[in-house]
DNA sequence: GATGAAATGTTATAATATATCATTTTCTGA
DNA sequence: TCAGAAAATGATATATTATAACATTTCATC
């Protein structure tokens, strides 16, 4: 059975750090501005293993001393979403990073009911059966949203 | 190519009855109590070929000559979506007919963003996925969101 | 430094959803 | 059949999530 989340002892931190840089290289290349609050949401995000929804973000930021209203938030969510740095969960109403930012992909979404951790896995049989399925009544897939909700191997077993 | 949607001139009054036939059998099963209100809604539900939000339920209501408040529409939606005869779309914040509320299913939607029509679809290639990577990283599954926005052939070709 | 485009600030409000308690309806068992 | 309990609905208030519209600031470019 291979980890659904990090296993433990691995440097959060770092995550973050490199999510941060990688973030920077996508905005670079398609020419966008990833500015001081566009950061801060890129990493108040990731410095979760949960979804974070939009008004826990403003309630971050405003105890970060930021005075910030809804428009500011939803406004670089929808960035960082535009650009795949950020993935909304539509069954949590939260957004959750992307790790592969750089790369099209078809992500699915494990969200555990427990401890609330989510992860996602890019797996390749899920996607392709979303894309032979859809092609099977000839849709044209524009984006997918799969979300797979229970419990996580830690909150099962112990 | 399979047909995503009923084929042209099928009785959709026809399919509207044979399903609220099937809910209440489903109903009966569980010893459910379908109401008059929780009939109106389903009904409500199957009338559309797309996706229905509460307020949108709400406002059928009204227009019908109950005067309802949000909770009693939620208090169906919830009722319906338990039995398995609804599902919600957590995409679009609505809900949506189940052509199986007999059997347990994964099932998958179908959400055309220019028509707004919606299908359902019980693809075993794409469960058997998901079964699958949840298996894979010892993930027990409750409840799955597999949501496919794009053109169905209809608005992909005219 | 002037200019225009992009980003953010500000205010207001729309859209979606639930908590709580009162009342009515339905079921159950004496 | 009717008293009591359980389930459903009504009513009121409010929480949560999201966006519209316009003002101001920031930033790249000339």
């Amino acid at each position: 059975m291979s980890d659904l989340f990090p296993k433990k002892g691995h440097d959060h931190d770092r995550c973050v750090h490199s999510a941060l840089a990688q973030a920077e290289k996508v905005c670079d290349a398609e020419n966008a501005r990833f500015t001081d609050m566009r950061r801060k949401v890129f990493t108040l995000i990731w410095q979760s293993h949960k979804a974070v929804t939009a008004y826990e973000l403003l309630d971050a930021l405003t105890a970060e001393g930021q005075r910030v209203q809804p428009p500011t938030v939803y406004r670089a969510l929808e960035f960082l979403t535009e650009l795949g740095l950020v993935h909304r969960i539509e069954s949590l109403n939260a957004y959750f990073g992307c790790d592969r930012p750089d790369c099209e992909h078809l992500g699915q979404y494990f969200i555990c009911t427990d401890c609330g951790r989510v992860a996602e896995a890019v797996n390749e049989e899920m996607s392709n059966a979303v894309r032979k399925a859809a092609m099977g009544v000839g849709f044209t897939i524009q984006a997918t949203t799969v979300e797979i909700k229970g419990l996580c191997h830690d909150c099962a077993t112990h």
